[in-house]
DNA sequence: GTCTATAAAGAGATAGAC
DNA sequence: GTCTATCTCTTTATAGAC
């Protein structure tokens, strides 16, 4: 349907500042930090001053609850679809492993900042995305645990701990990949499956 | 020896406000992060005025400065005295491991701002702290080669790729370790060298 | 080595016009 | 939805006495 005068463009130029923002957030937040990034910096990126910053957002915190939020809502939805491909509990592990460093560098900024970020929110907030965060790993410790009953894998330590190992090796990569590095998602996803389930030792 | 008058006493009653500095800068940069850490809180954890604070340092920078440099020394004089005690590739690499995690877990603190603050560093101090981070790495990519060209360990991922999945792992336990929690840094420490050796799958 | 007092700059956020 | 102008508070760092 073609925009009607009165309401926002169907097909602007560029995109809009609205839909600019979280992303431009999400990257300065990340390379800089959520304390260290001003709002005159941001305003500065995105081509509009300080105030017009202030018509879409109450405070700059508003950024980084939105960013955490959008992260852990399509994180959980991509490792749902995932466990519904799959039975076999070792390669229902190995596939969630390859599709969460796939969507996490898809969204490198803001799964970055959720990650590292967090405690810059106000007490409440921080407290939302923390159950959404225990949600997820709930999830990963179901994936273990099934695993282990099935006894395809190590059950002398606990699901948390082998998840801890996991989660561990795979969130870290947000540091250090570049998109345009020698690796995609893809492949990193598959050797860290394959290093987790088999190791290194030939 | 006993102190003499006009040189500071040799046994205090408590620390000195120098040495104590460090520890209680590295507690609050890794729990607040360096920018969202003021100087005011810095001297008010001390017990001392902020103005007293610029007796010891010249800038809130130097703190950080210090605690990388320190902690990356640390780690490579470990490091190094760990490869002098065993020949066996596969053994040089596990104990490197469990040594690697156990030295950083002693010092977390400091580890963590080292890893996770250094794009806070002006780019002078930055650039010489990213020179002791990557000796430290090509020391673990000489590691894994050796292990590869002994034919032990999988050789058709990069010694570089494998160093990254290692260091992911170890890594990442800042974000979550509490010295009062369920694991010694010991336990920690063969539990991933037993991961990325052989894997979870039995 | 520590203090009180203060300078100077930078931060988040708002007022009100267009 | 965006602007100019500005308020108010916080920050790092220094001056100078004890």
């Amino acid at each position: 349907m073609a925009s009607s005068p009165g309401q926002q463009e169907a097909f602007p130029a560029g995109e809009s500042t609205k839909s600019r923002l979280t992303a431009t957030a999400a990257e300065l937040f990340r390379t800089k930090g959520f304390a260290a990034t001003t709002t005159r910096e941001l305003a500065a990126a995105l081509g509009i001053q300080k105030a017009t910053l202030y018509h879409h957002i109450r405070r700059k915190e508003d950024l980084l609850y939105k960013l955490c939020v959008d992260s852990l809502t399509r994180m959980d939805e991509v490792a749902e679809l995932t466990e519904s491909e799959y039975t076999d509990p070792l390669e229902r592990l190995s596939n969630f492993i390859s599709s969460h460093v796939i969507t996490a560098l898809e969204d490198r900024d803001q799964h970055a900042v959720m990650l590292t970020e967090l405690r810059a929110l106000p007490p409440d907030e921080r407290a939302e995305v923390l159950i959404m965060r225990r949600r997820y790993e709930d999830r990963v410790d179901r994936l273990i645990l099934a695993a282990q009953r099935a006894g395809r894998i190590r059950a002398d330590a606990s699901p948390s701990d082998l998840r801890l190992a996991l989660l561990n090796m795979l969130n870290w990569t947000i540091f250090w990949f570049r998109p345009e590095g020698n690796h995609t998602p893809e492949e990193l996803g598959k050797l860290y499956s394959e290093i987790f389930l088999n190791g290194v030792v030939i």
